[in-house]
DNA sequence: ACCTGAACACCGTTCAAGT
DNA sequence: ACCTGAACACCGTTCAAGT
């Protein structure tokens, strides 16, 4: 059998795939998926363009699902906070995710969304121009490496001699996923502090 | 030739023959490694464990040259400002190898130096054990993002569609790495003036 | 002690051949 | 139109053989 009446392959099902077999925590790749699919590896170029496109409908379909459009007439930081709050769900909800698609160009349209809405968010609060992006990206760096803390929570550091502090406090109750989200809450609380006393100083001049 | 009357490898030229292939932006890999030594890849295994082994090697190299010891009395806000302008310069100085590193655990003694004392500035300060890791972490995730970003500056979004702020933000001025530099001075400066205000509540509670 | 050759079980991708 | 087989140029790692 060379081609089935009914075609097996669509750019849905493999991007559907491929987040099943990344969530799974199993190695992840083109020829991975494809046993995952019953289907040989070339199979997969007649539908999208290679490993790296296929990464990228992943984005697209957790940025669907996680990143839902915001009421465009709330205040800024309430904008801010749920945006940042659901780009962590997106990553704590499938963090196996996270190390694919840190260091990828995004490009897909949804996420693109979620990213314009913030940079909107703080133009229309009065942030200037010049600081948005840098704003947007601290937000989104935030997001993202508190996505890969609760990934592997405790595996960040591992002191091998002796610390003064840094030891003592890896030790320290709560652990894993509950400290991850309890830092989740300070660092949120902290940037929203300084963006709010940033914003004052701004409308101040 | 089997064995040459000296050694040819050690684990300090390894390290430096896999930083230099890392900063030339070639593929980086055991085999691609072996290659640039003029060397088989199954020697590297005599004196590394393998490729994660030769990461944190790379790792602890950088630590040694850019996180240098700090004067213990300095006061915490210099220390934290220190240790993270020496982290991004670190990145910065050494582009490619930051997504190497950026998802693996830190063992190398030096780095974890660098992020006790960053630690325990904090505690001296009179911050709570209970926010000192999330804050070292958060202070982290800012210098590898920005490290990031001025790898790859412009790469990081791509609206293929139309955006409210976010395509024409991207095509201000200035652009590239000049951007990239602002881009941290500004994210650093909310940081300390948000761990300032952070610790006057601690204090004054 | 330490480098090599051979081997193993993988990768991602291209392309002609098949239906 | 779309799946496959064969092929290519790679990976990281193990291990017996060599000096």
């Amino acid at each position: 059998m060379a081609r089935p009446h009914r075609a097996v392959l669509t750019a849905e099902i493999i991007a559907d795939a491929a987040l099943t077999l990344i969530d799974s925590g199993e190695p992840f790749g083109v020829n991975a998926l494809a046993r995952a699919l019953g289907v040989k590896p070339p199979s997969l170029y007649n539908h999208v363009q290679g490993l790296e496109a296929i990464i990228e409908l992943v984005r697209g379909r957790l940025a669907d699902r996680y990143l839902v459009e915001l009421p465009a007439d709330a205040p800024w930081d309430v904008t801010v906070e749920s945006t940042i709050r659901a780009e962590r769900l997106m990553y704590t909800s499938h963090p196996h995710v996270v190390p694919l698609i840190a260091t990828s160009t995004v490009t897909d349209q949804q996420a693109i969304n979620a990213y314009d809405t913030t940079a909107s968010a703080l133009v229309d609060a009065g942030f200037p121009d010049s600081e948005v992006l840098v704003l947007v990206q601290l937000l989104d760096a935030f997001a993202l490496g508190s996505g890969l803390d609760y990934a592997a929570p405790d595996a960040v550091w591992r002191p091998e001699g002796k610390t003064r502090n840094l030891g003592r406090l890896l030790e320290l109750e709560p652990r894993g996923k509950v400290r991850s989200d309890q830092a989740f809450e300070i660092g949120l609380a902290m940037l929203l502090t300084a963006l709010r006393a940033r914003l004052e100083e701004h409308l101040r001049a």
